[in-house]
DNA sequence: GAGAATCAATCAATCACTTGATTGAGAAGC
DNA sequence: GCTTCTCAATCAAGTGATTGATTGATTCTC
């Protein structure tokens, strides 16, 4: 029974996977190099993964169930008494996305990967779908639903996508966005300026009046991130 | 001076590099195919572009130069004398470039290419922003200015760039969505809800009271897009 | 417990094929 | 008789995939 050993060559394969075809696409890396980066042979790509496309879908597979892509949204999944809470949570939550995404770490080629399967779909599309994308925007719109209280479910799920869309666009327009104008350094007084704007923004958008929208900004540090 | 002259075969390239690398990517384009939907022969490339990534460049750049790629852009250059102009505007011009984004028309091809750019920028990327992201962040920055009154450089650019976001991720994750829940079939009852959402998510986001915010609606229709 | 057999895993070498680019000749316009 | 442009043919280099041999650890047989 080998399923269950660590199978290193494997394991590097995907590793190399993910951030090769992250950074430049499928087309545009070689089998070569890519064993090369995992310190293995071409071989082994046909061996453990059938042909290159496989390997490329399983990396985008792995990556959607990648322990640390998902920690942004457990946030989303602690209790939240009322609208108060639920305030308190959005922003605590959209400064840790925030900061995640922008901040280039190891998690953020995953990002990229499940973005390249927006724009081409493969056949990894129903499980990035029903493991990553439909999951996040069902938590979301769950957890901002205190706070727009006559909202109807298609409604909700506008809001969550319209949150989506204004961490997203920080994240693709980047390097426009860098040409444009400040903030345009992505530090972190940068990332904490975006994130306050977006839960500002949104939570007025929500139709939360001011009183609730500027104490959610000083009970945000109730909310906490699993281990970072 | 051929300059001047309409050139069909250099067109033809950029046509077909245009439609082919926004739906499939660079690397996975051959030369060969690239000219057979052009109905050219391979050396053109080479004769007109240079390489294969000069004639890349070169679509990308056209394709932000577009006639018709800028049209939803001209509802905000129209006059608003008031915030209810401004918001009324503003409704005009969601509804506008959502239809045209989602509509996956000619024009969706030149938006993609953009998109790339953006996930991996080429020599093109400061022709894409002096040209087409700078200039349309700050119409629209200008035109929510008379809709947050107190708000700065920085705040605005913000704000708009909130709305692109929004806007954008309908576009982007459209595969998703369709597989998440309504709105998903992406008809014109669904752009329209989608831009009014939007678009009163995004007014209350900027501190608009609700009365300005219902009457945006209404008058929306002063504006209109320039001749379809 | 010694030896034989089995199996997953890795390797260098090689396959047929495609890649982007180049060439020199020739066609078309003025 | 120029320049501008297009063409089929060809180039070296790289593509993903396959092969048969080899390794090393595990399992079976007696």
């Amino acid at each position: 029974m080998s399923s269950e050993r660590p199978q290193p060559t494997r394991q590097a394969l995907l590793d190399a996977a993910e951030a090769l075809f992250a950074a430049r696409g499928f087309a545009d890396v070689g089998n070569r190099e890519l064993v090369a980066k995992a310190g293995a042979n071409v071989a082994a790509i046909t061996y453990h993964f059938g042909s290159k496309r496989g390997l490329y879908v399983e990396a985008v597979r792995r990556s959607c169930l990648r322990p640390g892509a998902q920690d942004s949204w457990e946030i989303l999944r602690q209790p939240a008494r009322d609208a108060e809470g639920a305030a308190a949570r959005l922003v605590a939550f959209l400064r840790h996305v925030l900061t995640r995404m922008l901040a280039d770490s190891e998690l953020a080629s995953g990002t990229v990967l499940i973005l390249r399967e927006a724009i081409r779909p493969s056949e990894a599309l129903p499980d990035v779908v029903e493991g990553f994308t439909r999951p996040h925007e069902e938590l979301l719109a769950a957890g901002i639903a205190p706070l727009a209280a006559g909202a109807g479910e298609d409604e909700l799920r506008l809001a969550a996508r319209s949150l989506l869309g204004q961490v997203l666009v920080h994240r693709i327009y980047r390097p426009f966005f860098q040409r444009h104008g400040p903030p345009n350094q992505y530090d972190a007084a940068d990332v904490r300026r975006i994130a306050d704007h977006i839960a500002r923004f949104s939570l007025r958008g929500l139709g939360c009046d001011e009183a609730l929208v500027s104490g959610a900004f000083e009970r945000a540090a109730e909310f906490e991130a699993p281990e970072a």
